[in-house]
DNA sequence: ACATTAAGTGATT
DNA sequence: AATCACTTAATGT
């Protein structure tokens, strides 16, 4: 079924064809709808999910439930926070969301070690998502740091119209204000003034960017 | 027609 | 920028 899609992947991502065949026999394949959850707090992972097609959301939760949006994983990235859980034997301090319609392969994370050693490409695959994904980081850090709410919000909906490649974005203010965790009422009332900027067009569950 | 959910707005901290 | 309280608008039943 997406079997030719994940391998085009994992011949992209540079790996062995050896390699290849072992993620392929070992592992399975999981569909998740938009809005599923992919793992939540606490639990202990035995597959680090690598992306196929779709977009993952990565979140903190705090004790109260209240979400912090980490970053994105699109196709051909792997979860670090699972690998990291593997080698480590923590618990996931962190919360996973089907954001589209995904499909992930799942590797078994047991395998993992034995792969490092034995398949350089692994090795440096293993440590380039490790790399992005803390690249990611610091980027949210920085906007959440040093960012007025404003220019995350123009910037959040670039960055949408960029990756979907479309200037609709299907969502609500609501949906908006979580992911930059702040409120709808502030979204709302920015979003008012980049209207009267017209650099977007609003509508209900819609926006327009132009 | 009524209920529910999304969005707009003034006032307060 | 957050929260409250309230209004208005769109949608579902």
């Amino acid at each position: 079924m997406n079997v030719e899609k994940l391998q085009s992947i994992l011949t992209h991502l540079n790996l062995e064809e050896g390699l290849i065949k072992e993620m392929l026999t070992t592992g399975h394949s999981r569909q998740l709808m938009a809005g599923a959850p992919l793992i939540s707090p606490g639990t202990t992972g035995s597959h680090m999910p690598l992306v196929i097609s779709g977009t993952l959301r990565i979140m903190r939760e705090d004790e109260e439930g209240k979400e912090l949006f980490l970053y994105y994983l699109e196709g051909g990235e792997a979860c670090a926070m699972s690998i990291s859980c593997c080698m480590s034997e923590h618990t996931l301090g962190f919360k996973a969301l089907a954001e589209t319609n995904v499909s992930l392969w799942m590797v078994p994370l047991n395998l993992l070690n034995e792969w490092m050693g034995k398949y350089s490409s692994f090795r440096k695959f293993i440590i380039d998502s490790y790399q992005a994904r803390f690249d990611e980081l610091m980027h949210t850090i920085d906007s959440i740091a040093f960012m007025n709410m404003d220019e995350r919000l123009l910037k959040y909906l670039l960055d949408k119209k960029q990756s979907s490649g479309s200037y609709v974005i299907d969502k609500t203010h609501e949906q908006i204000a979580t992911e930059l965790n702040t409120s709808r009422v502030v979204i709302s009332r920015l979003l008012k003034k980049l209207e009267r900027e017209e650099k977007v067009e609003l509508y209900r569950n819609r926006i327009e960017v132009l």
